[in-house]
DNA sequence: CCAGTTATACTCACAATGAGCATTAAATGC
DNA sequence: GCATTTAATGCTCATTGTGAGTATAACTGG
C-alpha cells in the first residue's frame, strides 16, 4: 500500500488562484500522523509501522471528512486497529522536513490517541514499541537511568564547543534546567525540550542524518531514531500526554474494564517515567471517588489479593475538564 | 488590500498527485488566523478587522517560511502591529466551515499572541475591541453577569424542545456544568464548551446563519457575532489564555515594563473574568519570585503610593515550562 | 484636621500533601 | 503446619498551601 503517493512537479509554478493576491499559493498537502499509545504491564508503547520506524501516517484526502477522520481512516487502513478518543497535538509546515527536497509545502498536522494494546496486524512491520526504546533518558522509575552519564557528557562538549563565554554559559543553563541537573530537579513534561536539545547539539541520529554527517566513532546512546520527524512528533506526544495524566482522568483510557489499584498505579508511573507514593497514591484516587469497585478480587497478585475497581465513568460528566489530579504534581 | 483571494475552479478535478494513491488529493489552501490579546486598563481586548467583525487573517502562501512566519506576516501586513511571541491554537479543516460551498479543503490553523496595545493602523476598521463584546456572558468579575438569566432561559426551551427524556436530561446536565448552575460551579476556562454549546442551542447568531435562519422576534443577547468562526477561534483562544495564566508567567507579556501589584492583579482579572483576593495575590507572587522592586513608585494610585516592579526575567529560564501559580485555581 | 482610598503586613483555620509505620491477607517454600 | 514473602490496606503526623479576615500605613481632596 503506497503510503506517499509520488510527487508531481507539475502545477508547481503557474497557480491561478495566485493572480489576485500578493504572493503565489503554494502547491500544499497535508499530512496526517498518528502516536497511539497503550500501556502493557508497566510498558507504555506505541503503534508503529517498518518495525518501529515510522508512526503511521498519510495525505490528508478528498474522502475525509476533517483532519481526524483522515487520521483515524489512515491507523485503521495501516494497522487494523480501531481508535477512540483522539486529540490533536500539532501542526507545522516549517520547511525543515527531513528528505524533502521538493520546494512543495507539507502541512503536518498530529494526533495523540490513547487505547488497549491489542495483537498489531496489517503491513508487515506493523506492531507495538515501548516508547522508552526511543527514548531511554525518560525512565526514571528506577532512579537515574544509565543512558543519562553518557549523554551528560556529550552535552558537556557541547556547551565547550561554543565560542563565547555567554553562548557557553546560556548553554550550561539550558543544560541543567532540561535535565534536572546542577541543583534543578528532574521535570519529566519536558521530554519534548530534552528531545530538541539532544537534536540541537546533534547527538541524536535525526540531525546527524539532516546535515549527511553519520556518527562514525561516536556511537550515541540516544535511542532508537525515526524517519522524518517521527520521533519528535513522538516526544510531543509524550509530553503532552504527560502533563494531562496530572489534571485529567486519561489514564483510564489505557486500562481495562476492571483493575487493582496496582495496575492504575503502574500505568501512570509507566507514562510519567517516575514512582509515586503508594499509599497516597491510593488516597488520591479513592478521595477524587474517580473508581468504584467492581465487587471482584484479583488474586494473581503474589500476596494478598486486590480490589477490583472500575471507573466512574459519570466523572467525565460532573468534572468534564476539572481537576482529577495524580499525585505527580510535586517531586517524588 | 485583497485579504481572500478570489478562488478558481480550476485544477480541482485532475490532481497527478493523485494517480498513485487510493483517493485523490484535494486541493488544499490553508488559512492562517491570529488572535492577538492585549490588556488596556481592565479591559482584555483583541485585534480585528472591519470593525470587530473579523480577526487577522490571510492563506499560508509560498513566501512563508513557516505557518508561524505566515500569521506574523499576516498581521503586520493587515494591522501594522509588530508581534512578540505566538503559540499555535488549533488546526482543522471540517467540512462545515461557514459561507464556503467551495468543495476545495481549506485547513485552518489559528495562533495565539500577547501583545501590548498600541494605536492601531492599517485598513480602516482595524482595531482593538474587548473581547467580552462578543462573550458578555463570560465576564464575572462583578458577579453573574445580567445576560446570564435571558440566556439560561433559552437553554431551557432548548432542553424542552428535545424529544425524549435522556435527551433532555443528557442536556440539562451539559447546561448546568458547563455554566456552572445548580449547583455546580463557574468554571472561566470553559469558554469554548460554552460557546459550543451555545451554538448547537441555536443561540449564536452563527449557527442561525449557517442554516439560513435569522433570529426575527427572538433577540438574542448572546454577544456580538463575527465572520467564519472567528469567534470559535476566539473562544478557543480566551479558554487556553485562562488556562495557561494558572501554570505559566504569561500575564506579564500583557504589561509594561514597570507595573503595581494591583495593574498585574487587574490583568489577571481581566483575563479570568473573575475577582481574586487581594491579599494572597500579593502573597502568592511574591512567595513565588517572579517580580522583583524597581525602586520607583506609582502614586496615582488615588491612595497611598504603591510600589512598581518588573517581571523577573529570570523566571523564565529558571522554570521554562514550570509553575508559576496564580491563586485562580480554586474557587472564589 | 477629616474622610476616603489604596497599599501592605500579619494572623488564623483548615485542606492538601509527602513520608512513614502498622496491620492484614493471601501465596510459597520447607 | 509454619515461617517467609508479597502485596493490600489503614492510619498518623508534620509541613505546606490556601482562603479569609483584621489591622495598619500612606497618600488625596476637602
Amino acid at each position: 500500500m503506497p503510503i506517499h503517493p509520488p510527487r508531481s512537479d507539475a502545477l508547481t509554478d503557474t497557480n491561478p488562484a495566485s493572480v489576485a493576491t500578493t504572493r503565489p499559493l503554494p502547491q500544499l498537502s497535508a499530512e496526517l500522523i498518528a502516536v497511539i499509545v497503550a500501556v502493557t504491564g508497566d510498558s507504555p508503547r506505541i503503534l508503529t509501522l517498518d518495525r518501529g520506524l515510522r508512526l503511521p501516517s498519510g495525505p490528508f484526502e478528498t474522502g475525509h471528512r476533517s483532519l481526524q477522520a483522515g487520521v483515524r481512516s489512515w491507523v485503521e487502513r495501516q494497522t487494523h486497529h480501531a481508535l477512540g478518543h483522539i486529540e490533536q497535538l500539532y501542526t507545522f509546515a516549517d520547511q525543515d522536513r527531513l528528505e524533502d527536497p521538493d520546494p512543495k509545502q507539507v502541512i503536518s498536522v498530529s494526533y495523540l490517541g490513547l487505547t488497549l494494546e491489542a495483537p498489531a496486524s496489517g503491513d508487515p512491520g506493523v506492531g507495538w514499541q515501548g516508547w522508552y526504546r526511543y527514548f531511554p533518558w525518560e525512565d526514571h522509575r528506577q532512579g537515574l537511568p544509565g543512558v543519562l552519564g553518557p549523554i551528560l557528557d556529550a552535552l558537556e562538549q557541547w556547551v565547550h564547543r561554543a565560542h563565547s563565554v555567554e553562548v557557553r554559559r546560556a548553554r550550561t543553563r539550558r543544560v541543567h534546567h532540561t535535565f534536572g541537573v546542577g541543583g534543578e530537579r528532574w521535570n519529566e513534561e519536558w521530554t519534548l525540550q530534552r528531545y530538541e536539545l539532544l537534536y540541537e547539539a546533534g547527538l541524536v541520529q535525526e540531525s546527524l542524518r539532516r546535515q549527511n554527517r553519520f556518527p562514525a566513532e561516536r556511537r550515541l546512546a540516544t535511542g532508537e531514531a525515526m524517519q522524518h520527524d517521527h520521533r519528535r512528533i513522538l516526544a510531543t506526544g509524550i509530553a503532552r500526554l504527560r502533563a494531562k495524566i496530572k489534571y485529567r482522568p486519561v489514564v483510564f483510557e489505557l486500562l481495562p474494564e476492571a483493575f487493582t489499584y496496582l495496575r492504575l498505579q503502574k500505568a501512570v508511573e509507566a507514562l510519567a517515567g517516575r514512582r509515586v507514593h503508594k499509599q497516597n497514591f491510593r488516597r488520591l484516587i479513592a478521595f477524587q471517588k474517580l473508581v468504584e469497585p467492581t465487587g471482584g478480587m484479583e488474586n494473581k497478585t503474589g500476596g494478598r489479593p486486590a480490589r477490583l475497581y472500575r471507573f466512574r465513568r459519570a466523572v467525565l460528566q460532573e468534572r468534564i475538564m476539572a481537576g482529577s489530579k495524580l499525585p505527580l504534581a510535586r517531586l517524588e
